[in-house]
DNA sequence: CTAGGGTTAG
């Protein structure tokens, strides 16, 4: 008779089997020839192999044969589903428990509310949170964290910290869970806020909350707190695995260092796809479109496959840099060697790719006839921005006009159209533009930069005073833009509409957000340190323009990240060659 | 017998 528990054979050859579902179908065969066909156990394990398979069809299939499952059973089902992102059978498996009367527990609960936060699953997940109430597991420490990042995750960011404060022992996890709530909803500052905060109660962070705060970082182009969290790794000798060494990569990328993302890059034991991706992406940003290529190819060479994410990079990478040959070449290999089917995201690649190399017949006739169901608006408004850059009159206003018939309430698009009638002179259609978007109500989106002294970030809005320091940071504006008049800066005509109230638009050009951030950093930092700025939107040509001049009367390098890449200023040039 | 929080683009 076979002995039974973890020594039996037929445990040992589900082991053996491990997550594939061929040798695991083999093995279930055996286990009905030999009778082991209705051990509950071995049925268990059966299930979460076949979870870790991949293959929900056959979970599905197995339950639906299991004559008597209980409530480990379904723990186990439920655990693994949701963590194998089979959000919704994990759900539909919590409710046949509860029809099966067994009582969920705090594991069952973690599971299932994991499947809902990974759903977005607000009003399910209410019921189930009351579920957790009325089962007396309201205050388990693992319930409360899955509940935190439940509403964090369906944007209840209020309900969430609620819940955080209220928990009377908050561990690593909990901490975790909230500062990764702030940070995945794009508020790193609460984030890093919440981190410094839970520093000083002498909470020790892990190497999670190294991964979540350094994307805040990377979020913010916090490059001091970076550093700082850097040091803590080696300090602590926390293993720097793939998720923690990307983490660092895209910090350090994003932060204007790709030197030392590269040293990360070149340090780590085991890379995957992700880690090369943020590579490729960060090279991309800096403009260094030949290094992104090539670590593209090495990729292959070292067997790694790229996926859609990582064609995103690369082609972005070579549109920034001008590569058009390379682009072309790799978008084509897409589908020919990798079998990857190119998406929008691609699409708009190609076409800003052509559209900056100022073959726009090219980006045209790639929509037309490469994109074969109705373009998406993203696609137009590459195509747009390069009409805007090569002052292409005709096609723009055309392509914007399409634009608007698709999104009439998409700001952005007015205030492109606005720009290039202003480029043509017609003041006219300006000014008729700049009224639909009044009487439509549509406001532009408000432009904000961010600059890091001391590990800590500041803010700066379009004409802020909000600053303590407001006085002497904008005369300070003020006496630096005179010298620069005074080197040669002429600054750009002010019909070009950048704002929409009247107001505003005096203002505008003077005391944009990252000339506000520059004056700030010049005053704050010692002689011969970079100044770093992030900025939300892209820069306008005005602020590009002087930034050059700032670099050079200040004898300053600038790093400006805006909305898509990195600009360098040094010595009155800068890296992105004034196309961006 | 199990648990909660983590990386890449635009």
């Amino acid at each position: 008779m076979e002995q039974k528990g973890h020594h039996s054979p037929s445990y040992q050859a589900l082991i053996k089997a491990g997550p594939r579902l061929k040798p695991l179908q083999q093995v279930q065969a055996r286990l009905v020839v030999s009778g082991f066909g209705r051990s509950r156990s071995l049925l268990t394990k059966l299930l979460s192999l076949a979870c870790a398979a991949g293959s929900i069809a056959y979970v599905r299939r197995l339950f639906f044969f299991i004559p008597n499952p209980d409530a480990f059973l379904f723990d186990t089902l439920i655990k693994q589903t949701s963590k194998f992102s089979f959000s919704i059978d994990s759900l539909l498996f919590y409710r046949r428990m509860i029809l099966s009367k067994f009582s969920p527990s705090n594991y069952t609960f973690t599971a299932v509310i994991k499947s809902c936060a990974d759903l977005s699953a607000l009003k399910l997940g209410r019921v189930i949170h009351t579920h957790v109430f009325v089962r007396g597991y309201g205050l388990d420490v693992h319930v409360q964290a899955a509940l935190v990042s439940f509403y964090a995750k369906s944007c209840n960011l209020s309900v969430a910290r609620k819940l955080f404060d209220k928990m009377p022992e908050k561990t690593v996890v909990s901490w975790n869970s909230m500062i990764s709530g702030y940070e995945q909803n794009g508020f790193a500052k609460e984030a890093t806020g919440l981190f410094y905060l839970m520093r000083d109660l002498s909470v020790k962070p892990d190497s999670t909350t190294c991964v979540i705060v350094l994307s805040a970082c990377a979020q913010l182009g916090a490059i001091g707190l970076g550093r700082w969290v850097h040091e803590y790794i080696v300090a602590q000798a926390l293993d720097v695995n793939v998720v923690l060494g990307t983490s660092l990569i895209n910090m350090y990328a994003r932060c204007g260092q790709v030197g030392k993302a590269r040293e990360v890059f070149d340090s780590m034991t085991e890379i995957n796809v992700v880690a090369w991706t943020a590579m490729i992406s960060g090279y991309g940003m800096h403009g260094y479109g030949t290094q992104a290529v090539e670590l593209f190819h090495q990729m292959r060479v070292h067997g790694r496959r790229p996926n859609s994410v990582t064609f995103v990079a690369v082609l972005s990478a070579c549109a920034h840099a001008g590569l058009v040959h390379e682009g072309r070449q790799i978008f084509k290999s897409m589908r020919q060697e990798y079998g990857l089917m190119p998406v929008v995201e691609h699409h708009v690649c190609m076409v800003d790719m052509f559209g900056r190399a100022g073959l726009l017949n090219e980006a045209y006739v790639f929509i037309k006839e490469v994109i074969r169901e109705r373009p998406a608006p993203a696609v137009w408004t590459a195509m747009l921005g390069a009409c805007k850059m090569h002052k292409n009159f005709d096609m723009g206003v055309e392509v914007a006009e399409h634009l608007l018939s698709v999104e009439p309430e998409n700001p952005g698009h007015y205030v492109m159209l606005s720009n290039i009638y202003a480029l043509a002179g017609r003041m006219d259609h300006v000014e008729m533009v700049r009224n639909i978007m009044i009487r439509k109500s549509l406001k532009k989106q408000v432009g904000y930069s961010t600059i890091e002294v001391d590990q800590r970030t500041y803010l700066f809005s379009m004409g802020d005073k909000s600053h303590p320091d407001t006085h002497e940071i904008f005369q300070y504006l003020d006496e630096l833009m005179s010298r620069c008049r005074e080197a040669g800066y002429v600054p750009e005509s002010e019909w070009v509409m950048h704002e929409v109230e009247e107001e505003e638009r005096e203002y505008a050009l003077r005391y944009h957000s990252e000339k506000l951030a520059i004056a700030f950093g010049l005053l704050r930092s010692s002689h011969g340190m970079t100044i770093r700025i992030v900025k939300n939107l892209r820069m306008c040509e005005d602020c590009h323009s002087a930034i050059k001049f700032i670099s050079v009367i200040t004898n300053r390098e600038i790093i400006v990240r805006d909305k898509l890449r990195f600009h360098h200023f040094k010595g009155g040039s800068c890296s992105c060659l004034d196309y961006w």
